[in-house]
DNA sequence: CAAAATATGACAGTGACTGTCATATTGATA
DNA sequence: TATCAATATGACAGTCACTGTCATATTTTG
């Protein structure tokens, strides 16, 4: 990783924690991105450029390219609902403290801002669209769309439904168990 | 029906068909709400009044209070995935033709347009959990939160799906059909 | 008919976001 | 090392979605 790209994420780190602290602080729509450039030393341009909108300041995280890793690493391999429920939690293993404690603020921040739950909610359908053709192109059985599309939505399901048990879950808790946890419910309930 | 909410509703009415037009026509990006407002002869306060957001006026139907009706009067009443299943067939069962081509088209611009599938991602995000209150009140036996929420969210997800299959469907299918068959292949797609 | 409730328009303001340009820093190449 | 291309940044102006307020007109109610 060359010096251009650590610095790169410094700078988003550095960003994101100063967005973080601000809006843990006041409410979200009482702080300006305006402010969150000046609390992180850089212009408002700045930050658009890393982050693209405001919500996207709590949003992001760096885990996508772990989660697609072991996505394409497994698919085609076995039946297909163990599959994804084990990709997930595998990239959702072994996570860093420091790492597992922003996820919590910025949960924490998002279940209690109906517009970051809406932006979330919003990122996760158009992440549903590469994943949905990952599926499609994985899946050795001839299907219809209709079945691709179900998996797809009904995974993110599970997936969301399961990092939020582990929200509520106290701190010791394993993200990744969770996650496992709320796949095999996702069958369950369907009895 | 009081004059006052009569002319209110064709106000709506008559708002949302201009914006329809203006975005077929144009992209949805390129026009502004002024323009919307001008076309539909009000002014861009009544635009806002009625909409919230510019988004809204290619969500919004006028057909929550029928499913809402749909769900109350058979929640709690047997098995529940059927249950729900048929609370939304019924809900979208026997509408007008009228009705009907209006969903198409709104669907069609909101397939086209990543910013409307966010925006109704999160407009569903925030029915999502009234339903979810709904359902938790409505189960009798005594369940998790996260069976819930797994509930809620597959059960939405099987909703869209439907929606979107009959989207792509020809125009002799039938919306409710679809739904119905969305639901049961849900179950059939866990194995 | 009087009064309370509500729909509308006009207007000013905020703030998220975009686009462009000049500048500085980094990385690759001669 | 000198140089050039690529990129990160800041400054700035501009657009537009959206909010809040106030005056006015219309509907409902008693």
């Amino acid at each position: 990783m060359g010096l251009r790209e650590r610095h790169r994420r410094a700078t988003r780190l550095r960003v994101q924690a100063a967005a973080l602290e601000l809006f843990e602080e006041r409410d979200f729509g009482a702080v300006t991105v305006e402010e969150v450039a000046a609390a992180a030393g850089v212009s408002p341009s700045t930050v658009f450029r890393h982050f693209g909108t405001k919500e996207a300041l709590v949003l992001w995280d760096e885990l996508d390219e772990r989660v697609e890793r072991e996505l394409v690493r497994r698919l085609g391999r076995g039946e297909i609902w163990p599959v994804l429920r084990d990709a997930f939690a595998a990239a959702y293993s072994d996570l860093e403290p420091e790492v597992l404690e922003r996820w919590r603020r910025r949960l924490a921040l998002i279940d209690a801002e109906p517009a970051l739950r809406a932006a979330q909610a919003g990122a996760l359908e158009v992440d549903r669209c590469e994943f949905q053709g990952a599926i499609a192109l994985a899946w050795k059985r001839d299907v219809e769309e209709l079945d691709v599309e179900l998996l797809a939505r009904l995974a993110l399901a599970a997936l969301i439904a399961g990092i939020e048990a582990w929200q509520r879950a106290g701190a010791g808790e394993s993200l990744a168990e969770l996650v496992v946890d709320a796949f095999d419910r996702t069958r369950a309930v369907l009895r």
